[in-house]
DNA sequence: AGATGAACAGCATGTTCATTT
DNA sequence: AAATGAACATGCTGTTCATCT
């Protein structure tokens, strides 16, 4: 029989998938958009910051927004311009939710900024 | 025989290690110090932030800057107020290296400042 | 107990593969 | 080929343990 031990955070950093959730939240908040197109979007917004998310960090954060959070509710359309081909869209289920979930990832992008900005002043200051 | 990946990084933020690091050659360079103290003065540091840096993390940071970085030495001292109670200091050997290397993770903290600002703009502009 | 370091283990996420259209 | 998702693999780092004084 195994022992499973549950491992504490030391609260250091943002977590890659809450950020993207984030993201993924706004987005489609601003029309309905698939997977592979959110992928790109955030893929290019960030290539002057050396970020490359991948495709598989974008659909394991899109289930657990609807999976887990209850955030987002999943439709299959065709595909403009196609007959057969469907895509999986996303659209927001829980306005509150999404909501006290951007709320709560700022409180931590503030303050994951705040402790960047102190260690600038720490160590260059 | 055991194929070897080698992983990417997608270039998100600054990893802990590296982050500590900084903090290391910066503390050494104000005043030898060794590793539990270096340890407490962090984690008091950065409990506002919600941070708390484990030993574990602080020896293998000092053991890098000092056996791959070759950026600290070691030396072997006795403790105050004890007679035959040795503890490890560290100090720099290489200035250079130090220099260098605080301006590589300043250019990572910079890059990570600008994508978390990013983010709050793009999410709660 | 305080200090150091090695060994072990879990989890976030990068990589590869399968399936469908 | 584009799109989705599952399965597998690896590295960072949290946890535990051993040793020494």
């Amino acid at each position: 029989m195994a022992i499973i031990t549950k491992r504490e955070s030391t609260g250091f950093l943002i977590k890659q998938r809450a950020f993207l959730k984030l993201y993924l939240i706004t987005s489609i908040e601003n029309g309905r958009s698939y997977g592979l197109q959110l992928l790109d979007d955030l893929q290019k917004g960030f290539e002057i910051f050396g970020f490359r998310p991948q495709a598989s960090e974008i659909y394991r954060a899109l289930y657990e927004l609807e999976d887990e959070e209850g955030i987002l509710e999943k439709k299959k359309i065709p595909m403009e311009g196609t007959k057969r081909k469907q895509i999986v869209v996303y659209q927001i289920k829980d306005k509150e939710a999404a909501k006290s979930y951007k709320k709560l990832v700022k409180a931590d992008l503030d303050r994951c900024s705040g402790l960047l900005k102190k260690a600038l002043e720490d160590n260059y200051g």
